[in-house]
DNA sequence: GTTATTCCTAGTAAATCGATAGGATTAATA
DNA sequence: TATTAATCCTATCGATTTACTAGGAATAAC
């Protein structure tokens, strides 16, 4: 299950993308727009823009803004921010690996084989899509 | 995250799909070699029995076996049966849907359009894949 | 210096997960 | 028939995670 943290960090982005203004824009509004409690997307854009998607400005008429293009932003790299692992299983995690503690053989495991290919399959579809995509802002800004 | 459930579940089938002999398989049994533990295991084969892919004998010599070949027996729907529904968000579940609350337009939603894509590949995945493909046993048993 | 915003740290209620407990039922076999 | 060994069934429980909320500090515009 996705996790309401990433579906309003998905939202909130894509929120942002769209407001093609010059001013910042803030968590209130997307809050009131998105029907996101405010409290905890405060939380969740913390996260964006420690992780680098987002910038910020303080004070009065501050707000959020994207430090990249739409276009760059890629899906997989948001979700493993948000979400944590694509994989379903951390035996077949790129960036969060882990052996699992019942499999003495990873390799003759059944699961981790079905489990590549989700992993693969659905690791494409982020990989494909940006923001940009999810926005349906286009290509350059400005 | 797949549960253990499931993957305890998928690893049981798949021990059951590899003992081709003619008496049931116990639980005690793949519990043991496939290193899951026992009491939970009961009921995890409790619900694949009540799903119908697995008949049981009781008593003495009990334990459990297949009801379908395992190239009939396909990975969708095992998923279903363990984990719940393959979508990562409810409105883009075929077998689970619901609406969300903050999402006024479907059809207007981002995360949507992009759950609906990760959905349809991890679908092909586990629609693709029998046990037959993860125990390695082919096609006609006998 | 008032107001409006982001930033930061805690905490918390509810749900879910990963089991375990304890016994009832059923069937082979000695 | 009694014993043993298996499935069946219900209930419970501790730990973790999720989805928030509280409360205030820091910062910047006016």
């Amino acid at each position: 299950m996705l996790s309401k943290k990433t579906k309003y960090g998905l939202k909130a982005l894509t929120y942002i993308a769209r407001s093609e203004g010059d001013a910042p824009v803030q968590i209130g509004e997307i809050s009131k727009n998105e029907n996101i409690p405010q409290k905890f997307l405060e939380s969740i854009m913390l996260t964006l823009k420690n992780s680098g998607f987002l910038g910020s400005k303080k004070g009065k008429h501050g707000g959020y803004y994207l430090r990249k293009l739409p276009n760059d932003i890629i899906m997989a790299d948001v979700m493993r921010v948000l979400e944590g692992p694509i994989a379903m299983v951390p035996c077949v995690s790129l960036n969060f690996y882990e052996k699992c503690d019942d499999c003495p053989d990873e390799h003759a495991c059944s699961v981790h084989k079905l489990m590549i290919q989700v992993r693969d399959n659905t690791l494409s579809v982020l990989r494909e899509n940006t923001l940009a995509d999810l926005s349906g802002v286009e290509k350059i800004k400005d």
